[in-house]
DNA sequence: GCGATCAGCT
DNA sequence: CACAGCTGATCGC
């Protein structure tokens, strides 16, 4: 998910970072948007998904600790217009914004005009000169949401949302993890950070709106998942520097699941753009050479876990720990079946140590290990097996890991095992307790079956996240970040959007 | 009828 | 909580 902190130092949107935020936790005067302002120039002719900026469900339960009570409700929306510096329309317009069943656009709700159908649906390409305006079109909120709703006037039908800026790289004609949108118009090559659905969504056999550059290993993915033209599937090398339209790019370990990479771009005017993709940072990641020379002018940043109380141990402490539980439960019940959560990729190197420490095999699913092989790693494939009772090692998708699912599949398995412990590793899976001693984690055990939530995470922890800003970037774009984290940035104040279609159950 | 998208769920 | 999906319903063609 997403949220977007935005503050450009080199426009006059430029604020000192101070004690001048105000109870939301933005710049409690503000600022005058100048018309030649090119960020908010960007932020609007790309368009954005209004959505998520609508109060929440009057039934959304609360933070017990507060910290973030600031950030609901509708005077994020009047604090966006003071950042901003639109004025707010007047009378009845912001009631309508903030109650529940809302599905109007903002731009209709406040009554600003949205800029021509075609670039709103499209987006422009960043630099572009302003753009002219029209009346919105006026459509009740009848329609589904994270769309601009309606149709035009001829009855056409409605076109996607428009990319985010967020998603669109300044200066280039790159987009990043935006396959939703259709074809952005100024946008020439399409980025795909790694093979998740949140970020490959909108990608069907049916894409034509561009080469999709990613790493092999996702290109492999693409093209036997997704059905994708080959034609459009451009594979490109880790830490090998191409130049593509003018910008040279270079591929980075994300640390993330298989094939995710950081995006470093390079442009002809000098300026160094980072988008990480989702990704774990880590000492060794920022010491690669691209981070360690210059300034990275824009850093867009996967904050997931962007809040202190995630804290989550190393992923090799997390693994030590699965492993010699598994052990522990083998020992006192030689036939127990080991089962590890897992979606489509990613979490890969937790049943592989639990396979190498015990020396068994992994069994898993035909479609799992078509995705596991294609992944072309040896020591992977070698210890894979389509024989379910002849490993005591089985990874199943996250979501059957619940008592009763599993309770069923032990009896499928027909006498061969006799109890269950399975894990299921997510960066949710935390607590005070299993953040600093692993060994303090409680399973859930019912009859045969015990479950360990694990916090193993394939994204930063909050710490992770802080270090890694000594990259020292000039601005970052994100999707969800604290005001005090970036107290030595010069980001000047941010809102929150989702990205997928039930993200706006925050704000 | 089919594929794409969406709400609800975990 | 909501990761990264999954399922079933609905929409548009």
């Amino acid at each position: 998910m997403v949220a977007a902190i935005a503050g450009d130092a080199e426009t006059d949107l430029t604020l000192p970072i101070s004690d001048d935020l105000d109870d939301n936790g933005f710049p409690a005067s503000p600022p005058t948007a100048p018309a030649t302002s090119s960020f908010a120039d960007d932020f609007y002719r790309s368009g954005i998904d209004w959505s998520s900026l609508q109060a929440p469900p009057s039934h959304r339960r609360r933070p017990a600790d507060g910290t973030t009570e600031k950030f609901c409700g509708p005077l994020v929306q009047k604090n966006l217009f003071q950042a901003w510096g639109i004025e707010k329309p007047a009378s009845g317009m912001t009631e309508k914004v903030c109650g529940p069943p809302v599905q109007k656009n903002l731009f209709q709700a406040w009554g600003i005009q949205k800029p021509p159908r075609e670039e709103a649906a499209q987006g422009v390409p960043v630099g572009a000169g302003a753009s002219s305006s029209s009346p919105s079109p006026s459509v009740a909120g009848s329609g589904r949401k994270r769309r601009w709703g309606g149709s035009d006037e001829n009855g056409a039908s409605r076109k996607p949302v428009a990319c985010p800026f967020y998603k669109q790289i300044p200066g280039t004609p790159f987009t990043v993890d935006a396959f939703r949108y259709g074809a952005v118009e100024g946008c020439s090559a399409y980025f795909l950070s790694h093979f998740h659905y949140d970020h490959y969504g909108g990608l069907t056999k049916k894409w034509c709106h561009g080469p999709i550059y990613c790493t092999a290993l996702t290109a492999r993915l693409v093209k036997m998942l997704l059905s994708i033209d080959s034609a459009y599937v451009c594979p490109l090398e880790l830490d090998t520097e191409y130049v593509i339209d003018g910008v040279k790019v270079t591929f980075l370990e994300a640390n993330h699941c298989p094939g995710a990479a950081l995006i470093h771009f390079r442009l002809s005017d000098g300026k160094t753009y980072l988008h990480t993709g989702d990704f774990r940072a880590s000492k060794s990641m920022q010491l690669h050479p691209l981070l360690q020379t210059g300034r990275i002018s824009l850093l867009y940043l996967d904050t997931t876990y962007c809040n202190p109380k995630y804290k989550f141990p190393p992923q090799e402490d997390v693994i030590d720990f699965v492993v010699r539980t598994a052990q522990r439960y083998l020992k006192k019940q030689p036939k127990t079946l080991i089962v590890v959560g897992a979606y489509s990729i990613g979490k890969e190197n937790v049943y592989l140590a639990i396979s190498q420490a015990l020396e068994v095999p992994i069994y898993t699913d035909a479609s799992r290990r078509r995705i596991l092989h294609s992944f072309g790693w040896p020591d992977l494939s070698k210890r894979i097996s389509s024989c379910n009772q002849s490993s005591p090692l089985h990874v199943l998708p996250l979501a059957s890991l619940q008592h009763e699912n599993l309770k069923k599949y032990l009896e499928t398995l027909d006498q061969r095992f006799l109890a269950v412990l399975a894990f299921r590793p997510t960066g949710w899976t935390f607590s005070e307790a299993a953040g600093k001693e692993l060994d303090l984690i409680k399973p859930s055990s019912r009859g045969r079956v015990t479950i360990y939530g694990v916090p193993y995470s394939e994204h930063s922890s909050f710490s992770e996240l802080r270090d890694f800003l000594k990259v020292n970037p000039q601005t970052v774009v994100t999707l969800l970040v604290f005001a005090a984290m970036f107290s030595n940035h010069r980001i000047i104040f941010f809102w929150l959007v989702s990205e997928t279609s039930k993200g706006n159950s925050h704000c």
